[in-house]
RNA sequence: GCCCGAGUGGCGGAAUGGUAGACGCGAUGGACUCAAAAUCCAUUGUCCCUUAAAGAUGUGCGGGUUCGAGUCCCGCCUCGGGCACCA
């Protein structure tokens, strides 16, 4: 009987689903272990051997787990609502609908055929009605809360009415509150709402007619698409992510997630502690005052300019008669600007003097206000004060417009470039004079409060996100106006449809404005739709509850899976879901809808697979090829092939000119009789036909072998490339795995007491495999298991003691193959159901323990010595052995150093 | 510019401060075979040498700590990733 992974792989499959084997049902009396995946955007290329790799690595994780007696959850869906399948359909005017679920019905497929443990009855589809019911009643739940400092969460927005009403909130007393009418109150509870419509200013990217997340823009170009992104001010949807910036930070401390991804975390809320300094100006002998923000302070004696924003609001009061013309025109012109032009001429400054003076509170001295396009407006006040000593930034301005740099720091050297470091001592500082750097910043903004002059204040880099997106192929909000005033549509009324178009080509106004009778009631529909990442920011909760149609989640539901145990995922989400679904979830827990402050309490980050892309060389105008050895005698092109015609970087001729039509009657140069690729390591991608699909790997050597394979590659964090030439190794070990058990039809297996020597090299593998899981070190685990199967092998053993711990050790590994087997053992039930095997460490043990000596690390022999031998049985026996008559005499011992079960060192003289 | 991470054979990669290169691929030689496939065995960092023994050398570079450093510390170089006028 060999073993024939074809007919075993798809008869387990069709098991585990017939049984739903791996159907998850809370269980109070086990613990819970929840294992995620991030959910795929069913794109129309559907899967390379890249994408499974981290469905491989948590597939493992979660058997493991379940051989551990752990209640294990771990689901499947897809994240298919967004832009691609769209464009799609404005290509070929299919239904996105269409589109996407051919696509989820490819991805089902191939996902099948690897053999993941995946709970398929809680599969859910964000642009399923019944998914993103909840997404909108998230929305509705934000639109209707407000972020109460005071408690630091979320509270219903009628709390904050009840404070209008009667004792006043911040500018809003009782009697403004009374005398607003309906448009007036709804424009003042915008201001405090989780989810509010606002002005701002947006990422407009006319390539794809919509708004644009952050996130989802790159060196000024859309990441979908790469259309290039403008900075537009336009009223959209958004959602007070800032409120929640400092909890977002704090808690990141408690989450078992990589330092990096932490740290991309940390950089993108950008936390800044400095303080807000009022400045007096005047200008054309009005006076104004003018706020800064800081870190600073304590430089303020460097003064010698402030600059606004382009955009500020200042701007028009701030500016001259005299200096009006300019301003003016330097305003458009940085208006101009695309995002991208201003990112490419970061290195460029430029400005405009405004014609106004602002007084230095500390000094009282007169400095100019300048105008220019390195200040934000966005960020803390729009305006600063340039110190441009110990700034950069404000060095390079200073030197451009010839403004005058005052050091304060002691003995630093500002002529080439700025001091910027917090070290040293101050100088040229009043009060501050003699103060290191650290202590001066304290005691300037302890002046700056005493005097009234300004306050501390944090700022944070992160920014609410823009919620709408003026698309079809996304969830309808629930809104809709009254007078043009947002009002909700009632949750009982949820979901609100996606309504059907005739068209979906864009045409400059929202897709959803041309749907017939987009009304609710008679009143107007939003026509806008919400972003990619509403609906993936909450769909783990929806797994643990999938069906329920009261809920997003039960409570009882809930509080049994808790959070994420484990979620597995690229590192390309940490700005994005990652921050997203950690405000969702922040949210809907100030609520008590969820019991779990965070969602995912560790995080593990899947390295990408890269491509291994071959090339031929064409001789420049000929279709005659050149093997690689012989190229640089020819002038040639380099072409991408297809890598699946080249095996072990020779070329298959006939294939080739069997490729395209082009190199039909292609010639070929051949070294030794064959035509040997160059090769580089690439990313996988359609366009460098560098892509290997992973069904023709299951095809050619089974799932068991792409699993194993996979994991053997290197490291789950790392990114590494893809070389198929390479899977026969683990191809063999299975092989080798199933010799243990049949010679050819005769089965092997007997009932014999194992020998100690074999239940060493079972027992070695239990505890390495314990302890590498932990650490997703899956390739040295595997490496484990070949030499425990060629131990095995060449100690002839093939004793049911030793070989059914074996299978279910390899059951996460290789699943098919281990259930097979199992089943041949004799056993009714799924591996998947039984005990990881004890491990007993005694039994791992060697008996003798070889200890090198060294001399002074150089010259050594090797020792053999009992386990139990003390560290003076060993000196004894080193001294005994080696150091007569060679090197007692003229060497004489200084030290002996002995470290039990490793190396004896000695030290001579 | 700032912040992370990483540099080990022909390749992917192993090494709680303790014999560097596990395991796999590739390569070379051999066994089995009419032959091939499959399987098995041996060798495989570099240098010196006909070979072996023995030796020297060797984890990006330069220093340091240590009896002992791929691993720890300091200073560089290179590559990858993230952020980027964030005051």
């Amino acid at each position: 009987m060999d073993y024939d992974f074809k007919s075993i792989e798809s008869k387990w499959q069709s098991r585990w689903a017939e049984n739903k084997t791996f159907a998850a049902k809370e269980d109070p009396s086990r613990p819970k272990f929840y294992v995620l995946d991030m959910f795929p955007y069913p794109s129309g290329a559907g899967l390379h051997v890249g994408h499974p790799l981290g469905y491989i690595a948590s597939d493992i994780y979660s058997r493991y787990k379940r051989l551990k007696g752990f209640n294990v959850l771990h689901p499947m869906g897809y994240d298919a609502f967004g832009l691609p399948a769209e464009q799609y359909a404005i290509q070929t005017g299919q239904h996105p609908e269409k589109t996407t679920t051919d696509n989820i019905n490819r991805y089902r497929s191939q996902l099948d055929r690897i053999g993941f443990s995946y709970d398929w009855d809680r599969e859910v589809r964000t642009c399923d009605p019944d998914y993103y019911k909840w997404t909108q009643w998230a929305f509705l739940k934000m639109f209707g809360s407000w972020y109460d400092p005071a408690q630091d969460k979320a509270r219903p927005i009628g709390e904050l009415i009840a404070k209008f009403e009667s004792t006043g909130y911040e500018d809003v007393t009782p009697e403004v509150w009374a005398a607003a009418d309906e448009k007036q109150k709804s424009d003042i509870l915008m201001r405090y709402r989780i989810a509010y419509q606002g002005e701002t200013s947006v990422n407009w990217c006319e390539g794809l007619g919509t708004v644009l997340a952050n996130d989802e823009v790159k060196d000024g170009l859309s990441v979908r698409g790469g259309f290039p992104v403008e900075q537009k001010k336009m009223t959209q949807w958004q959602l007070r992510v800032s409120a929640y910036a400092g909890r977002l930070l704090d808690s990141l401390d408690k989450l078992e997630w990589s330092d990096s991804l932490k740290e991309m975390q940390r950089n993108w809320i950008g936390r800044s502690d400095g303080c807000e300094v009022v400045f007096n100006t005047e200008c054309d002998g009005r006076s104004l005052p003018v706020t800064i923000f800081t870190t600073r302070v304590d430089t303020i004696f460097g003064v010698t300019f402030m600059v606004l924003a382009p955009e500020s609001e200042l701007v028009d009061s701030l500016t001259s008669e005299s200096q009006r013309e300019a301003v003016q025109a330097y305003v458009r012109e940085v208006r101009k600007k695309t995002e991208r032009e201003r990112i490419s001429e970061t290195k460029t400054v430029s400005g405009v003097f405004s014609g106004a003076y602002g007084i230095n509170p500390l000094t009282g001295e007169k400095i100019p206000i300048w105008i220019s396009e390195y200040v934000l407006a966005g960020y803390g006040t729009g305006a600063i004060m340039a110190v441009p000593a110990h700034d950069s930034r404000d060095y390079a301005f200073a030197r451009k417009f010839n403004l005058p740099i005052v050091p304060i720091i002691e003995g630093c050297d500002v002529s080439e470039q700025s001091f910027d470091a917090k070290e040293g001592r101050m100088c040229n500082s009043g009060f501050l004079n003699g103060m290191d750097v650290k202590q001066a910043i304290e005691a300037a903004k302890d002046y700056v409060e005493q005097k009234g002059l300004g306050r501390r204040k944090t700022n944070w880099r992160l920014r609410d996100a823009i919620f709408s997106r003026q698309r079809y192929w996304g969830e309808p909000f629930p809104i809709y106006y009254k007078d043009g005033i947002p009002c909700p549509v009632p949750e009982s009324e949820l979901p609100l449809r996606l309504p059907e178009i005739d068209s979906y080509k864009p045409t400059g106004e929202a897709p959803l404005a041309r749907a017939k009778d987009w009304t609710w009631h008679g009143y107007p529909l939003e026509t806008s739709t919400m972003p990619g990442f509403a609906g993936s920011s909450a769909y783990y909760l929806r797994y643990m509850d999938p069906h329920n149609s009261e809920a997003l989640v039960s409570r009882s539901a809930n509080e049994y899976w808790r959070n994420v145990d484990l979620y597995v995922g690229g590192t390309e989400h940490a700005t994005g879901h990652l921050i997203y679904s950690r405000f969702w979830n922040k949210f809907l827990y100030d609520l008590g809808y969820v019991c779990e402050d965070e969602p995912f309490r560790k995080l593990v980050n899947q390295g990408m697979i890269q491509g291994r892309s071959n090339f031929v060389y064409r001789i420049v105008g000929t279709n005659t090829f050149v093997s690689l050895g012989l190229k640089d005698k020819y002038e040639t092109t380099e072409i991408h092939v297809d890598v699946n015609i080249v095996h072990a970087d020779r070329l298959d001729l006939d294939a080739f000119r069997a490729w395209r039509p082009e190199f039909a009657d292609a010639e070929f140069i051949l070294e030794d009789g064959e035509y040997r690729c160059g090769w580089a390591i690439e990313k996988m991608s359609k366009s460098m036909f560098n892509v290997v699909n992973p069904d023709l790997i299951c095809d050619t050597y089974g799932a068991d072998t792409l699993r194993l394979y996979e994991m053997f590659l290197g490291p789950v964090e790392q990114s590494k490339p893809w070389d198929t030439k390479g899977i026969d190794g683990v191809d063999r070990f299975l092989r080798k795995l199933w010799r243990l058990f049949y010679n050819r039809s005769e089965w092997l297996v007997t009932d014999d007491e194992p020998s100690k020597d074999e239940l060493k090299v079972l027992h070695k593998l239990i505890g390495k495999e314990q302890e590498d899981i932990e650490n997703f070190s899956y390739n040295t685990t595997i490496s484990a298991f070949m030499i425990a199967v060629s131990d095995l092998t060449s100690l002839g053993c093939s004793k049911r003691a030793i070989l059914e711990p074996l299978v279910v050790l390899l059951s996460p590994f290789a699943p098919h193959i281990a259930e097979e087997l199992w089943e041949r053992l004799g056993h009714d039930g799924s591996v998947a159901d039984a005990s990881f095997p004890e491990f007993i460490p005694a039994l791992a043990a060697e008996d003798n323990i070889t200890y090198p000596v060294q001399f002074n690390g150089k010259m050594r022999f090797t020792i053999d010595m009992p386990r139990s031998a003390s560290a003076a049985e060993v000196e004894a026996a080193v001294r005994a052995a080696e150091l007569t008559p060679k090197y007692v005499g003229e060497q004489s011992i200084v030290k002996l150093i002995v470290v039990p079960g490793r190396i004896v060192n000695v030290v001579v003289k």
